[in-house]
DNA sequence: TTTAGCCTATCTACTAATTGGTAGGTATTG
DNA sequence: CAATACCTACCAATTAGTAGATAGGCTAAA
């Protein structure tokens, strides 16, 4: 049932990386099928409907997400070095191609025309992000590290909107590197 | 044929409204021709294929950017107000939910499933608006306006990047003042 | 131990609806 | 007349989803 590698995850993987490349609308379960060496049927039997399968999949996306902001705190003392080690982890996941955009960003942007259920996760994982980087800006103004110009969550929405729009402008330009260029540019107002 | 308010450009108004809420696998024929009044083989006659409507939009909206450049570069001299009024001009925008997304930030998001033609033309955009900013920022600099912390290239992307961000992070969180907030905080940098 | 029952995972084969697109006809209009 | 704009009526392919069969494995009772 919990098969760590069991079709159901492999099913998962393959949807994701298919709405990575072009979003809830871009994909099929013919698609997924062909990928996974399975009928089209079988992934019926794991995931009712389309939507039980996007929302599985960013459910799980949303806890790993929570999971990696837990493991940036343990990881670094610093909020400013949490938010470069976020950052960082993005880039990797770019230049290497290996997993070149935030899926629910990529939901976000054709999100009124989602399925609600689906809307609804991918809010969801906004909130989350969201919060967290407010936080770490609260606790990096409360320790003096960052001498903010505006609110901690003005910061944090900004700071987030310039990832995400790293990301796009990556994408549109066909150049990784600019992620990077944008994310440094980025983190040097905090120095 | 060049009638200013034909058929064809209704159509194109149309899907640029649809594109806008899903993206180029968001909507059909079928879904225009409701729309417009018309029927689905009747759009065929303006514009035989889907991809040639889409890339009809986008080059409009690509010269309309243009001639919307250029009109901000008359209305003020300094080129941070220019930067201001383009801000301004989104939030606007997005605020009166009369245009709440920009089309070419909204498919290139999903530009691998994109038809490469379409692909190619929202690139293009993205090279505009990237030069034209990074002709702002190198105004602004020369004349001592704007004290960059990095080249007017990576000021310019990274603003760009936050502006696409912040329209990302007002439709997500369904909270369009949002958008302001974001760009407030990023004008606030240069002045 | 064998057997019966059930659950899971998969399959083939189908459906109704929708997709982008075509063929060919009919008005209207310069 | 000839071009434009629109129509009805198709088409093949694809969409998400269903029905029903089969095969294997686990468990519990005879």
């Amino acid at each position: 049932m919990s098969n760590p590698s069991s079709t159901a995850d492999g099913i998962l993987a393959c949807a994701r990386a298919l709405i990575i490349a072009g979003g809830y609308n871009g994909f099929s379960y013919a698609d997924i099928a062909e990928v996974v060496g399975i009928r089209k049927a079988s992934i019926h039997h794991h995931f009712p409907s389309k939507v039980d399968l996007v929302r599985a999949l960013v459910l799980r996306y949303r806890e790993d997400a929570k999971a990696g902001f837990a493991a940036l705190e343990r990881a670094a003392d610093d909020p400013r070095d949490q938010l470069v080690k976020y950052v960082a982890y993005w880039e990797k996941c770019i230049t290497d191609a290996s997993d070149p955009f935030c899926v629910c960003a990529l939901m976000a942007s054709e999100l009124p025309a989602l399925p609600p259920a689906v809307a609804a996760e991918v809010r969801l994982h906004f909130e989350t992000l969201s919060a967290w980087l407010t936080s770490a800006f609260e606790r990096g103004a409360a320790s003096g590290v960052f001498r903010l110009s505006s609110t901690p969550r003005a910061e944090a929405e900004t700071f987030m909107a310039t990832v995400h729009g790293g990301m796009l402008s990556a994408r549109a330009l066909g150049d990784p590197a600019l992620f990077g260029t944008i994310t440094n540019s980025l983190l040097n107002r905090f120095q």
